[in-house]
DNA sequence: GTTGTTGGGTTTATCGTTAAACCACAACCC
DNA sequence: GGGTTGTGGTTTAACGATAAACCCAACAAC
């Protein structure tokens, strides 16, 4: 393992070129590059083309760490999410860390399992510097409102949520309208029978994907016995426990409407295992539009959530706040799409 | 959007306790915090006492950029990714994600495209400060040697990749290993046409694997033709192209082992297009065991490989390396396990 | 009795960047 | 012509932690 020679003190970033060198190159002041560099104060045209000049020679980057420290910039974004097994959570996870670092951004990721965990937690998150908050559901209506919460002081962001919440910004889709879309489209196609499994009613995201189901029967005259409906938690597992009851049922169900593509899996999975024709005797179709819609037998129809987009979005907004200082909560809607495939 | 109130030049980062304050409270030197905390230095065992009682007391948390300033601690790994779409990928994204958050670390994760634009991506996260880099294959092997690599003077770690390397931290199963112990598996259970579909032989891991099916079935006498070996890229759309001829084959296999879980389902995929009846007509299996495995039908017996915890201990071994500046490169072994379910 | 040595600290300087105060000079204003 | 207002910068003082140099008492060695 070669290590680089080190000088007595530190270990020699790189060729490291700081901007009091940029400023000798430029015949300026370090003060006068920090201020072309960031855009602020004041400084000539001609002298800013300089030292712009002197930073491309250099191949200048600013030391972040110094910079933090003088607190110019806020660099870490605690990212608090349910610890259960999903697709959505992980994609989460890399999309996060990838947009993380395109921002230069420490992501600190901490798993909260309980939703009486999530103060805990997003105090850790606090107290090990982080400077904004980034939540999932369940975290984020849990937080919301609470004293406790507003006097951590910080920031944050709530991504795949389902409403406006007055003291975050919210970045989603529409849930309802996506879940309508979705049940709508298996009655046109001739699906009447149509079962449910929801996502944990604790999840505001859930409760409104189940709403839009409920919407979408009511209005073409269906009706939705409650033995048909049965709440999972997300995960594959409790997506198995209720497609086994809902095809355990008297009436079968022509169609499963799932609220994530894990539990839509599940949903194949016991299709097959009862030997049922798929799509023939039973659609199933999912939401989110992860990996697995398309890796399962067979590729599910599913609502397409840019998780991508989401994530990054949420960041720029809380970089944004955090550099800004503005008060304003936002809420971003971003598009879904109905990605239609052959399970239904 | 609540803001803290703000001090003039801080937006106040929660509450933070500062060494100085920690100093007073113990009536100590900030020195002498300093010493305490890192276990550096002199002082006697009730001046330690006294100063880990205001430490915890004040709740202190050093700030890392002053830490990070002075060359005290690294703080930032560049991750090196194949952008191809795959469950291992996402998986060790979102694990490097969570053991660089628990070890407080900030990940720059970065996509190269091809093998070609590994040492540029090396290069450019050296430039944004990376102080180590995480390679995953076929990176490792790509930089390994090279002259340009060594002048960046960074300490490496590969995980998932196939041999001890001499210029950097290697941890790894022992694929060859757990690719035979697979491919007897399906001997032992009857089946004698096995194909293949191994991984892209630039990467050391997909080599070996390969290696190893080889060696079994040679060792049990049974010929493997050429016709029955078909290379794919890791991802599902290189996994149903080769599963496609394989099963155009006029001797039709009765069993393909694929390089990993995402080309495994998509040998389900075509097999259940084909109207095959799965284990009975074709049996398949995956590797890595990521969460895939589960979700498909039948689920994939395949081979487990620790991505957690292999993640985990790359990245303490760079964080050693940079602490104590040692320069021995290591191999760590991992367990894997063959992890049997219903698809074969 | 001068010269080490060691335990238990303290002081000082420094890392790279930026906020805030300051400065020189020019133009404008009754 | 004295005072205000701009423009285009520079200087200074932090931010928090730590490496290195220094200090001092007590004790040992010769």
């Amino acid at each position: 393992m070669r290590r680089p020679a080190s000088s007595p003190r530190r270990p020699r970033e790189g060729g490291k070129v700081t901007i009091k060198e940029v400023a000798a190159h430029a015949g300026v002041s370090a003060m006068t590059v920090s201020n072309v560099f960031n855009d602020t104060g004041k400084f000539s045209r001609e002298t800013r083309e300089r030292v712009l000049a002197a930073i491309n020679a250099l191949g200048y980057v600013p030391n972040s760490a110094a910079r933090r420290l003088v607190g110019a910039t806020p660099a870490r974004i605690g990212l608090l999410y349910a610890g259960v097994d999903s697709m959505f959570i992980d994609a989460v996870l890399a999309a996060a860390a990838v947009a993380s670092a395109e921002r230069g951004l420490q992501l600190m990721a901490r798993k909260a399992a309980s939703a009486g965990e999530a103060l805990d937690a997003a105090r850790a998150l606090q107290r090990s510097g982080a400077d904004a908050l980034l939540l999932l559901p369940p975290f984020d209506t849990v937080l919301s409102g609470s004293a406790a919460f507003r006097a951590l002081g910080l920031a944050a962001a709530s991504i795949a949520t389902a409403a406006p919440l007055p003291d975050m910004f919210t970045v989603r889709i529409d849930n309802r309208a996506a879940s309508r879309a979705m049940t709508e489209r298996l009655i046109a196609r001739g699906r009447r029978r149509i079962a449910i499994i929801a996502g944990p009613q604790d999840h505001s995201d859930s409760v409104e994907r189940l709403l839009g189901c409920r919407e979408a029967l009511e209005a073409h005259g269906l009706d939705l016995a409650e033995d048909r409906v049965i709440e999972g938690r997300f995960t594959f597992e409790s997506g198995l426990a209720a497609a086994e009851r809902l095809l355990a049922l008297a009436e079968l169900p022509d169609a499963i409407v799932a609220a994530n593509d894990d539990m839509a899996a599940a949903a194949l999975w016991v299709a097959h295992r009862r030997g049922l024709s798929l799509p023939r005797d039973l659609a199933v179709t999912g939401f989110d539009d992860t990996l697995l819609a398309t890796r399962v037998w067979p590729p599910l129809t599913t609502v397409r959530q840019p998780i991508d987009r989401m994530t990054a979005r949420a960041l720029d907004l809380l970089l944004d706040a955090l550099r800004r200082r503005t008060d304003e909560p936002a809420d971003v809607l971003e598009d879904y799409a109905l990605v239609g495939r052959a399970s239904d």
